[in-house]
RNA sequence: GGCGACGUAGCUCAGCUGGUAAGAGCGCUCGACUCAUAAUCGAGAGGUCGAGAGUUCAAGUCUCUCCGUCGCUACCA
């Protein structure tokens, strides 16, 4: 049995929660929920980024203050995860006591080790990005060119994290650690951001007040980078639970997508090392949704809200087609169509279907009582090479390759029914045979399947007529072939996952 | 400009350190079946693995050049 902490980037509360975010959140999600079959120890952590000058003046223009508008902001996200059956064990918001005690903890280490130092900037800044900027990066001479925005003129007094001072250390992790960043694409640029050398950073501001007062200078608060990353580490105790602390912090794992690499891969490993915290996470970094179908390629993906998908393919039916559809790792196609071709093909007509027709023959021919499995079964070897491709997928963090190792279990079994034919058999040894056998690799797939589809997985395992939950099952012992026990009460039901058209 | 990724059947993509792998799923055509959600199963068509050159006994698989697409270069998953 392992441990593993697992984690989603906060949200930062400006954004309106879309596919994107839930790509992140429903991939962790899955991957949580494979480490509890597995009995792993897991704790789950995703929540929200609250502070900086963007939400501030937001709240300005609502006419409330800043706590309000991240109440208010917060809480779509908290939502829309509950929408989406995301078993998260922790939300953290970067406003609560408990983060702002452990910032100013772990930051008072930095400085403590002599990290960190005062000195002036000035320069032209980008309220959007809070971020300054050279005057080669501006386009038509004041704007921003990311935002298009004007910039402004700032003169600041800033602490400064000596970042260039963990070159070295940051390049020897990586060579000590070659699967500390996965996919390798993403690590290899990682290593190149590491490699075209490290700038310090300044990371305390003076011009506004909303966030986290630095414990030795309250004029200055963390620009809200800085305080955001450390809810990895709040999040498990940090600076009030050494014990806790120690007990999930050498079992992280950050999920995150391609964009947010330098501050994850780099300035938070380097932080970590200032303060002395060690061993430094493990990342698994995806690429981006590009919009292809003409369902959205028109509003853009800002504009795709997770309830939409849910309205359209249910919870498990988004959650399926979007883990099995973009592969973790490369930028992919992410469209409605190809979600519906993915829903309608694997859950409606493969999976779905085989419950159907197997829960039917089993009412017809075998008086609504399930048989049991055949030990030598046909089906058992390709059951047994599903786990294990299942298995190795989930480990890699690959949850597309998982589930399509899962899914060509079902083919298989489709195939297996049309060869033998059992609609044509009269009630007898064979018949049971057969069936078992299909009841068996259902009961399997309800559990290999359910960090995809929780809902059908358990309702699948209900209608089996099995006891407790496929979420409680233990692996790799729960997949062993010829646990199908018989003798129960299989239920037929309205299709699982209907089939829906365009 | 710098750094990087990618370009394999109509579509989406697998193909690790080079050697019977040119593959999967979808789509399409034909056929079978009828338990099942117009679902299922089988067969087939379809690719000079972006172009060119090179290394090698052997190259989607390594090197170089070119063409094309895209990303990053302190906002966003």
């Amino acid at each position: 049995m392992g441990r593993i902490y697992l984690t989603t980037p906060i949200y930062y509360v400006n954004d309106v929660p879309h596919v994107g975010h839930a790509f992140t959140t429903i991939n962790t999600d899955a991957v949580a929920r494979w480490h509890r079959l597995l009995g792993d120890e897991v704790h789950f952590l995703t929540g929200t980024d609250e502070h900086g000058l963007k939400v501030q003046r937001s709240a300005e223009e609502l006419g409330r203050t800043p706590i309000e508008h991240a109440d208010i902001t917060s809480a779509r996200f908290g939502e829309a995860w509950e929408l989406l059956n995301i078993s998260n064990d922790d939300f953290i918001r970067t406003t609560e006591p408990r983060h702002h005690d452990s910032v100013q903890a772990l930051m008072q280490r930095i400085y403590d080790n002599g990290h960190i130092y005062l000195d002036t900037y000035e320069g032209t800044y980008c309220v959007s990005c809070e971020a300054y900027y050279s005057d080669d990066d501006l386009i038509d001479g004041d704007h921003c060119p990311v935002h298009k925005r004007p910039v402004e003129h700032m003169v600041e007094e800033n602490y400064f994290f000596r970042l260039s001072a963990f070159e070295q250390p940051l390049l020897d992790w990586f060579a000590a650690f070659p699967d500390n960043v996965t996919p390798e694409g993403y690590r290899n640029e990682a290593l190149g951001l590491l490699r075209q050398g490290l700038d310090d950073l300044s990371i305390s501001r003076t011009s506004i007040d909303w966030g986290v007062p630095l414990p030795w200078d309250d004029a200055h608060v963390f620009y809200v980078w800085y305080d955001a990353l450390i809810n990895y580490a709040t999040a498990v105790g940090f600076g009030a639970d050494p014990e806790r602390f120690a007990h999930w912090w050498p079992h992280t794992h950050h999920l995150m997508a391609k964009d947010i690499i330098r501050f994850h891969i780099i300035y938070w490993p380097a932080m970590l090392l200032a303060a002395g915290i060690e061993p430094l996470p493990t990342y698994h970094v995806h690429g981006y949704l590009l919009l292809g179908g003409e369902k959205m390629s028109k509003t853009g993906l800002n504009n795709v809200s997770p309830a939409d998908m849910v309205d359209a393919f249910g919870v498990d039916g988004f959650r399926y087609a979007l883990l099995r559809d973009n592969s973790f790792g490369p930028d992919s196609d992410f469209s409605y169509e190809a979600l519906l071709a993915r829903y309608n093909t694997d859950l409606a007509n493969t999976f779905g279907n085989l419950l159907q027709r197997v829960t039917t023959i089993v009412q017809k021919s075998c008086g609504g009582v399930g048989p049991k499995p055949q030990e030598a079964s046909p089906l058992r070897a390709l059951a047994e090479t599903a786990y294990e491709e299942t298995a190795a997928a989930w480990e890699r963090v690959q949850p597309a390759q998982a589930l399509d190792a899962t899914w060509r279990l079902v083919r298989d079994t489709n195939e297996y029914l049309q060869e033998h034919e059992p609609w044509k058999l009269e009630p007898g040894k064979e018949l049971d045979a057969i069936m078992g056998d299909a009841l068996e690799v259902l009961r399997i797939v309800a559990i290999l399947g359910s960090p995809a589809i929780p809902a059908g997985a358990v309702e699948a395992w209900r209608r089996l007529g099995l006891e407790g939950s496929p979420l409680d099952q233990r692996l790799p012992a729960a997949a062993g072939w010829g646990q199908y026990r018989g003798g129960l009460d299989v239920v037929k039901g309205d299709p699982l996952f209907p089939r829906l058209k365009g």
